[in-house]
DNA sequence: GAAGTATTTAGAGAATTTTCGAAATAGTTT
DNA sequence: AAACTATTTCGAAAATTCTCTAAATACTTC
């Protein structure tokens, strides 16, 4: 279920883009979408599909929306695609 | 590139859970399509995609196409998401 | 409180993905 | 080689995703 989204969200070249610059630090929404060729509609988006996959949180400030990582979520992708490393990990057959 | 590829191809829940059937052993293309409930053309349109991530290899053998893991792939996409995980992993940025 | 800034939501079209039934391919067995 | 079995490919419909412009929200500053 929640392992769904989270697959979907990151299946998306944009969306991994998205990670990738905010791995350096938080940013608004604003400086997001100007690292993009895409309208700030389109960015936001975005932004909401990483937001409810849980692999971003916000915050606000002044008129600001702040998006950062969120590594937890990170850790459940990695915990499902580790079964499959060749590594024998645990047998929870759970959420595919 | 070839990441896109991967991480599409595992994005939906009908090729995980195949790729979950093959963590216990490897299966014929029909013994695959037996465990869901969805035309073998379906099925076999979903073993192309993993086919093509190369997240599966095919072994022929009498008229059955036996299918099974191949772990390597799996690890590059570990690779990539272990670096959002907190643990500050290496700072390689290619290939979004 | 009016004007301005940052961002999201709504509605709709374009693009991509998933699905199916039918036909094609390829190997096996008699 | 004819009949059979396993699987893929084709063509098209249905479903989902991505994108845009325009309008709505919400907060700040003057």
């Amino acid at each position: 279920m929640a392992l769904n989204t989270t697959f979907k969200a990151i299946a998306d070249p944009v969306r991994r883009q998205i990670l990738e610059e905010l791995r350096q630090n938080r940013q608004s929404a604003g400086e997001i979408a100007a690292h993009f060729n895409l309208s700030q509609a389109t960015v936001s988006y975005h932004l909401k599909l990483l937001r409810s996959a849980g692999l971003v949180t916000v915050t606000k400030e002044k008129n600001y929306l702040y998006y950062e990582l969120n590594a937890s979520v990170f850790e459940e992708m990695l915990t499902w695609l580790y079964r499959f490393s060749g590594k024998q990990g645990d047998d929870n057959n759970d959420e595919a």
